[in-house]
DNA sequence: CCCGCTTGTGCAACTAGTTGCAGAACACTC
DNA sequence: GAGTGTTCTGCAACTAGTTGCACAAGCGGG
């Protein structure tokens, strides 16, 4: 039940229309909760129906037709409520630890290629996380509180991508051997 | 696709009832691919249709009775071939950042205790696996290859969790000023 | 001997996420 | 002004995972 708190935040940082939402999935919020358009319009569906949020008025309502949408209060109440909601973090799912794993049961050839492949994406994640930083949480940026968790969600994400990084290079050093 | 192989995995290296491997992912497997007892059912039907694996000879085969699987050759090479195969990480999805997120947004109140909950959980399960690091690999099991790599998704068990650890830390002092 | 508990298997219905495709509006250009 | 490409919205069908429940077999106690 998160991509519509996901998309409650997203358009309460800023009103937006269906393809913009998948853009900006594209690039920020979808680093930790991805989404295709399609999950992004039925949402959009579905919220408007609760009364979380509204179409704004568009000068000719057609089908292809741009449609900016808006949180209600209902909707900000609700992403509120579930802000402070308990929940418990789901299991790992790792297809890569998965293979690793089987690797040991039936031989690992032709997974050095494979791990080589990850670590390069990692690094490249890392580093385009990096460069965020850099240009959106210079030191003065961090003194708002929004801005400070907006940065820890970013560390966040940085330090998971390290974590691959490490790891990878570790058991490409191991098949090595 | 995981599943399957999760499942061929954990069958090579024991063979087993629908309930023997439950609850073997609920210890083992399923850290890092966690499955329900009906999924599993599911899926040993499939393999078995597929000619993965069949069930050992029962003295009376019936509803309600224990049924015990194993590999059949043709299980091991879709698992080989699998192990080789490339597939793309899976962008991450965690509500727990998201959560952060929106709370940048709505305000971060009834975070704390949250927080402290998560962190509480990921310490116990870092504490279990670094349990098992020292009950199953001593030194000693290190050398061989399988052990290396079993010894290695482990590390990376651990390594997650400690990042959680870590984050959540940080996350809290953030929120304490 | 039958009642309730545990073990083990499984169906059915649901929710979330993915993939493939299509159609309307607009802009561009030849 | 017909043809082509892009932007934007959306339906339909599918796959994976979850939840709730049912039912058979075996075992132990009153």
């Amino acid at each position: 039940m998160s991509l519509p708190h996901a998309i409650l935040t997203a358009l309460l940082e800023k009103p937006s229309s269906g393809l913009e939402l998948t853009r900006r999935f594209d690039r920020s919020i979808g680093y930790f909760w991805s989404a295709t358009h399609q999950q992004i319009y039925r949402e959009l569906g579905k919220l408007e129906q609760a009364g979380h949020i509204r179409a704004l008025p568009a000068p000719t309502p057609a089908r292809g037709q741009k449609k900016e949408y808006e949180v209600l209060p209902a909707g900000r109440a609700e992403l509120t409520e579930w802000v402070a909601r308990s929940e418990d973090p789901k299991p790992l799912r790792s297809a890569l630890l998965l293979r690793m794993r089987a690797a040991a049961v039936v031989g690992a050839p032709g997974m050095r290629e494979e791990l080589r492949r990850h670590l390069d994406l990692h690094r490249r994640q890392l580093e385009e996380y990096r460069a965020i930083e850099v240009r959106d949480f210079p030191p003065a940026r961090r003194e708002s509180e929004p801005d400070r968790l907006r940065h820890l969600v970013l560390r966040g994400g940085i330090d998971l991508e390290r974590f691959w990084v490490e790891w990878l290079t570790q058991a490409l050093g191991e098949l090595e051997r």
